[in-house]
DNA sequence: ACAACGCATAACCGTTTGGTTATGGTTTAT
DNA sequence: ATAAACCATAACCAAACGGTTATGCGTTGT
């Protein structure tokens, strides 16, 4: 799996309407324009645009079907965000050290 | 510790000069804004608007002393990303339960 | 065949953003 | 006392952003 620019994944969340369709991907599964659009109170026009701005940053991967698209959520393209929180998020770090720890421990 | 809005934070972050600014306050400790304008590679004003924004995501404190002002990361304010993460980034929070679960078991 | 649907793109628009230079207020140094 | 330093704010600007309506192309239903 190809890394997306950090910028690109902290770009892409920094909008709410576009957090929400990831959020709404993430937790209802694959879904079509169609219904995003009725989900995010915005025109479908606008929503096929925060798409492609979540395709950028790799957050989500389509499927043609027909005349349909269908979305999902493509969670491990957070991982430039976790990255970064675990160099800069100090109390996160330390939280973290511990647990990696004992986990390398435990599975070698 | 009163959490900041999530929106501010994930907003603020998007940028990629004020992550740096965060990034070079959390690896080298409370600065200047005069030192962080050396570092920033833009004027001091654009130094101080950035500033001002992650003062509201509440990313950073700021102290007086005497004509300067002396800023310092508050890493805790990125609780609202992570908890996000928690809440979204499947593979990330599937791994942390099983950590999490393992140091419960440990430190009781 | 043809009307309707699903989606992406184009064209457009007001607002926000990230930068600049200019200015002024307070504090320090000479 | 005066000059210089530090910082915030104001005023300004081009570009990017997030939204809209209009359009067009492929697909499906009748």
């Amino acid at each position: 799996m190809t890394l997306a620019n950090p910028n690109h994944v902290f770009r892409a969340l920094s909008d709410p309407t576009r957090r929400a369709i990831f959020e709404e991907l993430t937790r209802h599964g694959e879904q079509t324009v169609h219904a995003l659009t009725r989900y995010a109170g915005v025109s479908q026009p606008a929503v096929s645009k925060h798409l492609t701005v979540l395709k950028r940053a790799k957050l989500v991967r389509h499927r043609r079907d027909g005349r349909e698209t269908h979305y999902r959520a493509q969670a491990d393209a957070l991982a430039p965000m976790v990255d970064w929180l675990d160099r800069y998020g100090a109390f996160w770090r330390e939280r973290f050290d511990k647990l990696e720890g004992l986990l390398n421990r435990m599975e070698p």
